[in-house]
This record gives C-alpha cells, structure tokens and sequence, in this order.
DNA sequence: CGTGCGTCGATTTTT
DNA sequence: TCGACGCACG
C-alpha cells in the first residue's frame, strides 16, 4: 500500500487518502487526475474501507472508463471486474437490463443511437403526415434529448406557444413509439434509469447501500439529469445515509455546453453537499513553464472560475512561436515544414498535432502533408459501428433478437434490394400505424403484389431465426451476412471490397466480444448474448480507423485533442470569426467557452507550442479577410516569439492580394475602398473589409473583430482608412 | 429502383 | 468550395 501512495504530490496524497466524505477535487490540465482517481479506489479498497462492490466509478467515454479499469488492474491484485466502472449510459444499461421488468422494457430492449433516434422520427413524422419543413426532424431530436437531458418528459414539458405545443405532442408520440417498439434512445437510457430508482423505493435503498463510493470523472460535463443521477444515487436529500461522492473536475475545461453540460454543476455540488475544502491539483507533470503562464494568462479573463493556477517544476521550457500567414496555404504550409523540422530532429511524428477549431480547416493541411509525402492521420468520421455494411448486418441481428424494431425493419426490408420499393413500405407503414403494431407484425395483413414480396422478407427473417437458433453469436453474425445476401451484394458492388472487411470484422468483433464475456461471467443478467453485443454495438462506436498510420502525424479537432497530449502542438486558424468561432457570440457566454477552448489547445503540449494564423482564408468558397485571434493578445508577449515574416495589409497590398484574380481585385473596390484594407469606426474599433456591394447604396462588410461582423453603408458609416 | 443533377448550407460531439 | 440530400428521369 505505502507503494500506492509513494510519490503522490501533497495535494494528490490528501485527496487520495480523504476521510469517507463529500469531495470535489478541481484538477488542472496534466494535474494526474486519472491517478488520482484510480489511487483514490484502490486505496479504499486496499484499506478495507469498501469492498470492489461498493464502487461505482463513471466517466463519459468508453475510452476513460476502460483506461481506468486497466490502471486498476495494475495496482490490486484483485479483479476489478466486481466494481461497477463505466460511462453513464453504460451502467445505466446494466441496470435496465437487470430490472428491465420495473423500468417498463423487454428484456431485449435496443438502443437507438443518434442516426437511429433521427431515422425514427422521420417514420414518426411520415406516419403521422407531419409537414417536415415545418418540423425539421433534427430539430425534433435535439428538442427531445435537450427535454430528456433536463429530466423532463412529454408529459411535463412546458410549451407557451402553438409551435412548441406541437413539438411536445410529437414528442409524447415519439415516446409512445419507442415504447411500442421496445426501444431507447441514449437520454432515455438515463431519464429510464433515473425514474426508476425515483419510483421504486426499495429498489434505490438497495443501490444507495451498496454504492458506498461514487466517483465522478470529468464532473464539469455532467448534465442537468446527470447530476440529478448521482444526487439520488448519492441519497441527498433523502434520509437514509448514501455513499460518498468523489467528483473530479477542471471547470476551465469545459467545452460541452452546447451538448448540455452545465458547468454550474461543480458549484451545485459544492453547495449541495456541503464540501467544505475544495483540493486543487495545480502541479503540471506535462508542460514546461513558458506554456502553462500562457494558458493562466489567457483563462483569467474567464469570470466566475473556481480558480487555479497551473505550475511545473520542469522550467520555462522554449518561447511559444507565433506565426502569421498570408493564407491559410501559406499557414499550412508553413506549419508542415516545421512539421518535418521537427521529425528531423527526432520529435517522434505522433507526438506532433495539428489542431484546429472546425474539421473543414483539416483540408489545406491534409494537402499540404500530402503533398510533402508526411504520413498523417485524421480523428474523426465514421466510427466502425457507424459504417452503413455493418448497421445493415445488426439490423438483422436485431430483427431477429426482436421483431418489433420497426427502425432495423425498415433499414433492411429492401436491402439487399428485393423487390420492396417506397410504395410498399408506405402501404406497410400505413397497416401497421391503423393497427398500431409493428411493421413485422403489420405484414401479414398486406396485399397483392406488395404484400407478396414483403411476406417473403418476413419468411427470411422466420428461417434466419430459426437456422441460427443454436449457433454461438459469430456464427450467428456470419450466417446473417451470408443468407440476407448482404455479403453478394457487395461482392457485386465494386467499392464493395473494403465493405465485406468490415463485415468480417464485425464477425471478428463478436468473437473477441464472446470471449470478453465469457471472462466476467458474473453478471447473468447479461446472459443474453445477442442483446448484450447489440449494447456493445450501440454504446460503444469503435475505433474511427483501425490501427491505421502507426508514425503518423495527428491531426484534429481542438475538442478531440481533449484529454490527450503531445510533445509539439500547433494550433492553427487563430482568427476572430473562427477561433473564436462567430457563432459563438450568439450563445451565452459564449466567448468564455471559446477561452476555454483555447486553454484546452494550449494545455494539450508538452514542449513545444506553435499559434498560427493567416490573414486570407478560403472560406465557403470566398476568400475571408481574416483579424488574429482576440486569444492571441490575450497571451503575455513576452512568452512569445514571431516566427517567419509579418506583413500587414495596411502598408501595401500584399501578395495575396496583388496574387488575386483581376475581375475580383475590380470588384472589391467600391467608394475608395477596397477589399482586405483595415478601417478605423468611432463605436467598432479596427476592422478589416471582408466584402463589398457597389452601386446607389455601396456598402461594406467588415470584421470587426471582437465587435463581429457587420455590414455598414458608406453613405452613412464614417470609415477612416488605416 | 438506381442514377444524376440541382439546391442548400456550412462549429464543436459522446453515448 | 465541397458535401449531403431530395427529386426527376431512364
């Protein structure tokens, strides 16, 4: 044990070895918060104050929570398989599935993932003639996972005005619909959870017993119905005695707002449950000295912290290098030169990232690398779980497992194609709503042509059924691909070589799946295979590209780069209206949250951090004008070193702009400006000419930076040029 | 039923 | 500018 405790910081050791009370620990960038974590258990554990039965350990991603179990796996001699480690959407379907019965669902409930969620409600729509230019089912979505995230249902949804009160009719017509075909979208996993340890009494006494410690990563995400989550869990409020909340945070890092997390939480749960001193982790074990006082001198200019200061022992380190580019292909290739200088000198290519705010910026850079013959490789896109061979092969999988999800029903009733078009879907969908049944069971009663072809499908599904009945779940999967016809058909498709890997990959992934299982055969509640692996399936969206570009070089969003770290950072597009992004002066708070988002990029290097910016970019097809970034003058100067030349629209055209076409140069000038020129406005400051229209009543648009962007009359606006 | 063209729009994303 | 999606045609 004394093992387990050598060379914890102070701060780390206390909050480790904390007395079994309320805690919330704000941890730092790099402060060694998964440590901390994983210590914290396997001290209690190791101590003998709680069993691995009484844990209870969430995190966000399958990737946190798996990292987690295998640091644990290395500290206790112990199999860590008895604690309940998860993401809240993970434990919450072993729950369900445990207590399927008092929640309301079938034992073989399935998840509808985002894509599913959204095909639903487009079927919902149709079926119920609803005009989707009026109600855009994605807008749809969101409004019901925004309710769910708050813990509101249909039933208890506000609505001040005819639209909204239509919105939450659909709503309670979505709910009736997942009902009826036994499945739950991801907030329903959640909302499903949390009402039925609200209802059922002994039910939530015997959780609140068992879970003795509740641990928290990433607190600073949490939702509205998250939190509610862990305070019943937790028993606050009630009066019996609950377990101990372990929440650990950064609110500096919190960048998820816009998908519902409410950093106000971490001040909620100080409050709530009376936690006296908050442990701050402020020692950095990642970056050098010169890059933390950069990130402190930008978050200060956040109101409302909870308040931190990031320190290392490791000293300044090298300037942050600043560079400016006449274009966004000037910046990329700028930045993919000091890329390979920096692969000469041994940095190794995986430990260099180009970050950026918005995936459409990946394109320049992918040229640029590509074109220097770099390897690299892109975060993001389609997950394994996500590709369309593979959600065909589970669609019958999951028809199979249960014949009433009408969303695989309707995935794969035509495909491969056999026969059924959109008439004789629509005639089926209309059967099945007048009998409110399932589109499987609504088949028998169709007729003629139609009806032929569709019983035909269903006699697959009976005979699918029934061959694989007595088959272990890869076999069962590679009997799907091949007898639905799913794997000729690609055979036939002539992209279709890259699909059929994927599908015996998928066979592959149920035979690991299998094994994995069969390993913790603790839990008999997750007995059931197919279901089990269609959870996995469905919570768990896989690699985005499998072991691909082992020396490569990453490139990604800011967001994505959370939580990881490199020796060399880039980050690039360091402009207003882009980093900041413009659609965040919209929302509240909304610069405050672009901060942070900087402070993530910036705290993601170890040594060596480069801030990038151009002053053109192609931009929906325009060329944008562009004014450095607020964030960049928000850093002390003296952490900074420009690097490469610096020119200024101001003193002469530049050559990006003496480059551009004639006809464009012609245009742009209108009453005396031009396009790219910097102007001075008495309310507005300095600005740069983004665009122009001539004629009776010219006008201008101009970025005017903090100020955003606006559109000003010449004839009115009084415009000084710089 | 599949293909081709035109329109529209365009942060960030995990489960 | 690029792509995704919806509708018209063969």
């Amino acid at each position: 044990m004394s093992d387990l405790l050598a060379n914890l910081n102070p701060e780390q050791l206390a909050a480790v070895t904390l007395p079994p009370q309320h805690a919330l620990i704000l941890a730092g960038a790099g402060s060694g918060k998964t440590r901390v974590l994983t210590t914290r258990i396997a001290w209690l554990i190791s101590t003998g104050q709680v069993g691995p039965h009484g844990v209870l350990a969430v995190t966000f991603t399958n990737k946190a929570a798996k990292e987690m179990l295998a640091r644990l796996s290395a500290m206790l001699p112990i199999n860590p398989r008895g604690m309940w480690i998860g993401t809240f959407h993970g434990l919450c379907n072993r729950l369900l599935r445990a207590h399927h019965r008092e929640a309301g669902l079938p034992a073989t409930f399935q998840i509808l993932d985002s894509a599913d969620q959204l095909s639903a409600i487009k079927r919902l729509l149709k079926n119920l003639n609803v005009d989707d230019e009026k109600y855009p089912p994605r807008e749809l979505a969101h409004f019901i996972n925004a309710h769910k995230e708050q813990g509101i249902r249909a039933a208890q949804a506000e609505a001040y005005d005819d639209y909204t009160r239509r919105r939450v009719e659909l709503y309670a017509e979505y709910e009736a619909q997942c009902q009826r075909e036994g499945v739950a979208d991801f907030a329903e996993l959640l909302l499903r959870t949390y009402e039925l340890l609200c209802r059922n009494e002994p039910l939530r006494r015997h959780y609140q017993a068992r879970f003795r410690h509740i641990l928290v990563d990433e607190f600073q995400d949490t939702n509205v119905l998250q939190y509610k989550w862990l305070k019943l869990l937790a028993s606050y409020g009630d009066p019996v005695e609950g377990g101990c909340i372990f929440a650990v945070g950064d609110d500096d890092q919190s960048i998820y707002a816009f998908r519902g997390a409410e950093v106000g939480n971490m001040r909620d749960l100080e409050r709530e449950f009376k936690i006296a001193n908050v442990i701050r982790l402020e020692q950095n074990y990642r970056s050098h000295g010169n890059i933390l006082d950069a990130a402190n001198a930008l978050i200060k200019n956040n109101r409302g912290r909870l308040g931190k200061n990031l320190w290392t022992d490791a000293g300044a380190g090298e300037p942050i290098r600043v560079f400016e580019g006449f274009s966004d292909i000037d910046e990329a290739r700028f930045a993919v030169d000091e890329v390979r200088e920096l692969i000469r000198d041994d940095f190794p290519p995986t430990q260099i990232a180009l970050l950026y705010r918005s995936n459409a910026q990946s394109r320049v850079l992918e040229h640029q690398l590509f074109s220097a013959g770099v390897p690299y490789r892109v975060h993001g896109g389609l997950r394994f779980f996500d590709r369309q061979e593979v959600k065909h092969a589970l669609a019958y999988l999951r028809l199979i497992a249960n014949p009433d999800d009408d969303t695989a029903f309707a995935r794969v009733v035509n495909f491969p194609t056999r026969g059924i078009g959109s008439r004789s879907v629509e005639a089926l969908q209309e059967a099945a709503h007048r009998a409110n049944s399932s589109l499987y069971n609504a088949a028998a009663s169709l007729t003629g042509k139609a009806g032929a072809a569709v019983g035909q499908f269903i006699r697959l599904i009976e005979t699918l059924r029934a061959e694989t009945t007595a088959l272990v779940l890869p076999e069962v999967i590679e009997h799907l691909i091949d007898r639905s016809g799913l794997r000729a058909h690609y055979l036939g498709e002539k992209e279709g070589r890259e699909r059929l890997e994927n599908l015996d990959e998928l066979v592959s992934a149920a035979t690991a799946f299998v094994q994995e299982e069969e390993g913790t055969l603790a839990h008999p509640e997750e007995s059931d295979a197919v279901a089990s692996f269609l959870a996995h399936a469905s919570l768990e969206a896989g690699e985005h590209q499998a072991g691909e570009g082992q020396e490569a070089v990453q490139l990604m969003t800011v967001h994505a780069a959370k939580g990881l770290e490199f020796d060399a950072v880039f980050i690039t597009g360091l402009e207003q209206g882009l980093f900041p992004h413009e659609n965040s002066s919209q929302e509240r708070d909304g610069l405050e949250e672009e901060r942070r988002l900087m402070y993530v990029a910036v705290t993601r290097a170890r040594r060596r951090l480069y801030l990038t910016h151009a002053q053109t970019r192609m931009l929906h097809g325009q060329t944008r004008y562009c004014l450095p970034s607020l964030f960049l003058e928000e850093l002390p100067e003296e952490l900074l070193r420009r690097v490469g030349a610096t020119p200024s629209f101001a003193a002469s055209p530049t050559p990006a702009y003496a480059a551009a076409p004639a006809r464009q140069r012609e245009e742009s000038t209108v009453g005396g400006f031009r396009i790219g020129q910097s102007v001075q406005h008495a309310k507005f400051g300095l600005g740069v000419i983004v665009s122009a229209e001539g004629g009776a009543d010219a006008r201008v648009q101009i970025n005017f930076g903090v100020h955003g962007m606006k559109w000003l009359a010449l004839a009115y606006a009084k415009l000084t040029p710089v």
